[in-house]
This record gives C-alpha cells, structure tokens and sequence, in this order.
DNA sequence: AGCACGCCGACT
DNA sequence: GTCGGCGTGCTC
C-alpha cells in the first residue's frame, strides 16, 4: 500500500503508460507548486512521499500536468503515494485555497501544517515503526473517546428558556431553516449563550448532520466537553476534540473521527476549524472576539473569519457569540450582512453586577490599593464571601530601580525591562518577559554601588504578599502563568477556589475566561489605565472586553456582586459604558470614531514587517518595499504609511520595523499585495534581513 | 525553512 | 594538522 505502483502493469499490455506531472504542494515558504513525476495520474488532496532537496518530505497533491512546469530533468519521481485515507474533500481544498491566497502564502503551508502531525511526517510511514503508517496504527487503538464516559441525559433539555432566550432561539432557528446565513449572537455573561448553542445543535445533529464547535481556548474546553457529552452525545465517539495540547496520536485519532463522519460533534481551539467534516450543518465560534482565534505564527489566520468564509462557501449556518462582539462583527450586524440576535439579560434573573469606578487621582494608595477596595475586600471577608483581584501584570515588581543614579532593570538582549520575580521561597531573579532571559538580582547597583535597589510598582507576587500582610487570616489564591506553569497546577488552584478553599483570589487574565466562580461577591481592577494607553487603536476595545469578562465572573450565581475598577480617568468613554454595562453605546461610539480615522472596519490592513540584526537594515528594506509600490499603478488608492521601528525595538537580539498598508478597499490592498510581494522578495536578496506579512493584524 | 557547501580560528 | 563557526545558495 505505502510502496509505489508498479510501473508494468499487469492489465496495460501497451507497456509502461506515459509519465505524468504531478503539481504538489509542500510545506516549504517557496511560492508555488513542485512538479514530480509518476506513472499514473494521482486525484487533488492525496498526499504523497517525495524527496525535496536533500530531505523527504510528505505533500499534497494539488493538480495534475501533461508538461512540467519547469525543465524536465529536474523532475523527480514521486517515491509514495500515500493512499491510506481518501483524497481530502473538494470543500476543504477549496477552503485552503481561499486561506493561501487571502493570507497571501503558498499552498503548502496552508495544506499540509493543518493535517495532525503523523499525516505529514515522512518518518510516519518509512522504516521499521511505520508498521503500514499512522491511519492503520490509529485504527488498531480504541482510543481514549472510547473509553470516556457516554453522556446520560441525551434528549433532555433540562433547563427551561427565559422568554428573551425564547425569542433568541427563534430567530436563530430561522437561520437554520434558511440554510445558511451568519448570525451575531449579542449576550452578556450568564445570559445563556451556550444554551442556544446546545439546542441549536441538537436540532441540526437530529437531521444527521455534523456541528463544529469553537472555544478560543484549551481551558474552556473541559467544561463545554462536559455539558456538551451530557446535553448531546448519546455515545462518547459522539463527540471529537482538538486542542494543541493532545498527544499526535490522540489528535490524529479525534481528526479520523470527525472527518469520517464518524464523530458527529467536534469541539476544538483554532486548529480544529480546518478538519474535513463530511455532513457540516453547523459552526459556532464562541467568544468570537477573542484574539487566540489569530494564529500567531506561521499562517497568521482568522479562524472566526475562516469559519465564516467555510460556512458561506458550503451554504452552512454560522452562529458567531459574544458578550463584547469585535467591531468588525458588530458593524457587519448593523449592515445587515449578519443577522443581530441579542440576549439582553441574564438568564437566572440575577442582578448584573454593578460596576463602580474608584478615583485614584487624589486618593492615598497602600500598595496600589485605594481604602475604598481594601474596604470592600474586608467587608467580603467578614461575610465570607470571595474576593478577586484582577491585575494584568505577572511577577512582583515591573522593574528594579536604583535610587541614586536612576538605574533600572535592563534585559541584555532586549530593549526592555526585565520583572523582578520572588515567588515564594525561590530565588529572586530579573525576568524578562519578551525572551525569557532570567539572570540572578545583583546586591548592589552596576552602576553605581548602591545597595538599596528598589522594586518599582508592583505585579501579582507582590499584590499577593501586601495581601497576606493585610489580611492575615485569609486564604490567598494567586492564578497567574508562573502559577500554573506545571502541568495540571491550573486545574488545581480553580478547584481550590471552586471548593470554596480561598478568600482571595489574585490573578491575571487567565481568571477572565471561562470560569463561574459561584461565591465571588467582589472583583477589585488594578492597573487598567495600563491598558488603555498602549497606543494600538483597538486599546480601548481589547480592554473593553476584558473588562467585562472579568467583571462577568462576579455574582453569576448569588447576585448582589459588586466590581471596583481604579483609574486615574473615570472620563474615558470606555469606563462610562462599562459601568452601564453597555456595550452598544460603546461600539457606537467606538466606529463612530474609527470612521473619521479611517481605521478598521472602515478599512482593511496588512503589516509588513522586518527584522534584522541592526534596525537600519530593517527600515532600509521597508523603504525599497515602499519605494517600488509607488511606482506600481496597483497602487491606487492603496496608502502606504512610513516603516517605523516597533515600540520594543529590540527582542532576542533581533531589531524589529514594520510597514502599515491600509485601504478602505480590500480588493485594492490586496491588488497591490499580489504584485507587491514577489518584488519583496527580489528587493530582499542579499540583504541581511528577514520579512513577513500579516494580514488583518490585530496589534500594531 | 532545512540542509548543503565553503572558507577562517582554537583544540585533541 | 582537524572540528566547527555561520555566510549564501538551492530545493520540482
């Protein structure tokens, strides 16, 4: 099976049949396709053995050719054809080619990093433990769905709709009716989203179709497995997951089921959005703003905006859910291409919760803390209640300072700070938080001798160590990346905190999703004008959002929850809406604004970045770049701004620029984009710089 | 991106 | 005298 045809065939009495020319795609940042030769044609979406160079690679078939396309003595012969799953269907060939051209990149680093890993690795079918290649070694494993726990209360809707999720049901049953169609479901925390999804999806795997779930991350998909094996899934091979974090073989075996048909459901992160799925009746993104649905490396793709694409393209309802749509949603909702459902309250009756803005200009801080929020962390303490404190910044202190000479905490190969770290009993060490680097904390300062070198403003160590002082008697949970860096430890801290077995919980945005922490009466924000003034233009939407979220996690059972958030400038629009819970006069405002300046959604951009090891380099090249667009007629109507160098210029040694292309037409930008780029290429030679492409960037 | 080939410094 | 640094060149 995994060797190659035999040439003479048996049924041919005219001898061996011409050669043809496959054009195949390979997982290589080369532009284009690579012609191999075979003796028999070879259907799109077979992958096969070749040798690439001086290495063997796995590809992908994408065309067949009468004539080579170049000269044909540099055509090699395919060494396998690898025939042991079915050609991938046309949908999904389709699908990758849409991604490779809108993305701008070769087929192959579309086509072939989305397979699991053992489809592409050559080493998977050559030598003594290929043992006839992955599929068949994956077919022989029962595989761990199998031996999960079947759901048991499949066919019950166990929960009665409030009348607004009744309505909301309604209309999103109309979209199933009509086939196709993007609707944007608008509902806070606890309004009951995932409720609709269920029973949306009930109704589409009853007419036996297959339902895509996406989750932004791998965290959130333990809870939706669980509620979604007991809502929906009469067996447990019902139900597929992907996530990155499965072994290769448990993903290549989750991937067979699905894309057999075998699996009806599949949940997953991003990755999951490019399985093959036979009978698709339904995609549903949740929290479709969040921004892990951007890959950031490799093919930097939008699975939301690719699940969209995928639902058009195959006439499939997609459903699209948020508390805090992204604006670019939002405003296709408001021109009608999507269909606007809203769930305005939250499903249990319990009040929102109310969210306050404390005043830190003239108030006198302890540690960071206003006495309006240690007051109220008291106050939940003696009530017995939990307490959150949220603060986006790891670490104990943001930087080390001398206060003599002014000498600060500087990463060696950054143009950074690096974040004193003293957790518990451990070392102190200077981290930086760009490359990783950890050195030791000197005694005294390099530059000047002093001994007394100050942390300066704080991060969650030391919010958790002016808490333990503060509150002496209670129990401090502190959920942060170093936290939880061991494998399982996040798990257990929520669970400690789900038990009840923790007063205070101080974290950062990793307690802002997915969690219903069930006696969280109080939710203190520190540090969120931090937020605000990073200069990117979705500043205030990315904080927005956050805020929400975390805000949403208070008193989603017990009500009566309250949220303080500190700032310096209660002013801003982004705080007012926020304490009216009102995302809609938000966004309004927050388009209003965009269109004056021109900025997405009113506009489509593509980053071009470089890097370099000296920035002259980078910028250098960027000016060729922009120079050349200017004298291409595709540049009409296309702007491009100066290369700048990146805030942080430097990380890892490496000088970083980049170059904003914006359009208000995105046929235009990526007109220019398919000219553009090819001459990239040229003018890059010999340079020492290395260059990218982003398109749809979501941080500049 | 790999993986070669190709010319100049510190080691058994 | 070799091992090895990473500069540039190619891959159907």
């Amino acid at each position: 099976m995994l060797e190659p045809p035999d040439s003479s065939r048996p049924d041919d009495p005219g001898g061996p049949a011409a050669p043809v020319y496959l054009a195949v795609a390979l997982d290589v940042p080369l532009p284009g396709l690579f012609d191999y030769s075979h003796d028999a044609p070879v259907a799109p979406g077979v992958r096969v053995r070749v040798v690439f160079g001086r290495r063997a690679m796995v590809g992908m078939v994408w065309a067949v050719r009468e004539h080579p396309a170049v000269s044909a003595d540099r055509v090699r012969p395919i060494e396998a054809v690898l025939d042991d799953l079915p050609p991938m269907p046309a949908d999904w060939l389709r699908l990758a080619d849409f991604a490779a051209q809108y993305y701008h990149r070769p087929l192959g680093e579309v086509l072939l990093p989305v397979l699991p890993p053992p489809l592409r690795k050559p080493a998977a079918y050559t030598g003594a433990r290929a043992a006839g290649g992955p599929v068949s070694r994956a077919d022989r494993r029962p595989g761990a769905a199998a031996r999960a726990a079947a759901g048991d209360g499949s066919g019950s809707d166990p929960v009665a709709l409030t009348t607004g999720q009744r309505a909301a049901l309604d209309q999103l049953r109309a979209l199933l009716a009509a086939g196709r169609g993007v609707a944007l479901l608008h509902g806070v925390t606890g309004s009951g989203k995932t409720e609709l999804y269920l029973r949306l999806a009930r109704q589409v795997l009853d007419q036996g179709r297959q339902v895509l779930i996406l989750v932004p991350e791998i965290n959130l998909t333990p809870q939706l497995e669980q509620i979604v094996r007991m809502r929906l899934c009469a067996a447990p091979g019902d139900l597929a997951v992907l996530h990155s974090r499965l072994s290769d073989g448990e993903r290549l075996r989750a991937w067979l089921r699905a894309s057999r048909g075998q699996a009806a459901l599949l949940l997953g992160t991003r990755l999951a959005l490019m399985t093959p799925l036979p009978r698709l009746g339904l995609i549903v993104v949740d929290e479709e703003h969040d921004s892990s649905y951007k890959q950031q490396d490799g093919l930097r793709y939008s699975a939301r905006d690719l699940a969209v694409w995928r639902g058009h393209d195959l006439g499939v309802p997609v459903v699209l859910g948020s508390a805090t749509p992204s604006l670019e949603s939002w405003r296709r909702a408001q021109r009608g291409d999507y269909r606007l459902v809203s769930l305005p309250e939250r499903a249990q009756a319990q009040p929102l919760p109310d969210i306050r803005l404390v005043d830190t200009r003239r108030a006198q801080l302890e540690q960071g803390f206003t006495p309006q929020l240690l007051q109220a962390l008291a106050a939940r303490l003696e009530q017995g209640e939990q307490s959150l404190v949220f603060l986006n910044r790891r670490g104990y202190a943001p930087v080390l300072r001398c206060p003599s000479c002014g000498w600060v905490s500087q990463c060696r190969r950054c143009t950074a700070h690096t974040v004193l770290h003293r957790a518990g009993g451990r070392r102190a060490v200077l981290q930086c938080h760009h490359c990783g680097d950890a050195r030791p904390v000197p005694r005294a300062c390099p530059d000047c001798g002093d001994q007394d070198l100050q942390p300066m403003g704080r991060g969650t160590q030391r919010v958790e160590e002016f808490l333990a002082e503060r509150f002496p008697q209670a129990r401090i949970v502190r959920i942060d990346a170093d936290a939880t860096r061991r494998k399982g430890s996040a798990e257990a801290l929520f669970a400690q905190v789900h038990a009840g077995q923790a007063d205070i919980l101080v974290g950062t945005q990793m307690v802002s999703k997915g969690h219903d922490f069930a006696r969280l009466g109080l939710v203190g924000v520190l540090n969120a004008d931090a937020m605000l003034f990073a200069q990117d233009f979705r500043a205030p939407e990315r904080l927005f959002a956050q805020l929400m979220q975390v805000a949403g996690r208070a008193g989603r059972r017990t009500g009566g929850a309250q949220v303080l958030v500190q700032t310096d400038y209660p002013d801003q629009q982004v705080y007012q809406a926020l304490c009216r819970h009102d995302y809609v006069r938000f966004a309004e405002s927050a388009l209003a604004e965009r269109e004056d300046l021109g900025l997405p959604p009113f506009s489509s951009q593509a980053l071009l970045t470089a890097q370099a090891t000296h920035l002259a380099d980078a910028l250098d090249f960027l000016r060729a770049v922009r120079a050349q667009a200017d004298t291409l007629p595709e540049s009409a109507g296309v702007c491009l701004y100066d290369a700048v160098p990146l805030r942080i210029v430097r990380v890892a040694r490496v000088e970083r620029a980049q170059l904003l292309i914006e359009s208000p037409r995105r046929g235009a930008l990526h007109g220019l984009l398919r000219v553009l780029l090819p001459q990239a290429e040229a003018l890059v030679a010999g340079r020492p710089v290395r260059w990218g492409l982003e398109i749809d960037p979501q941080e500049i």
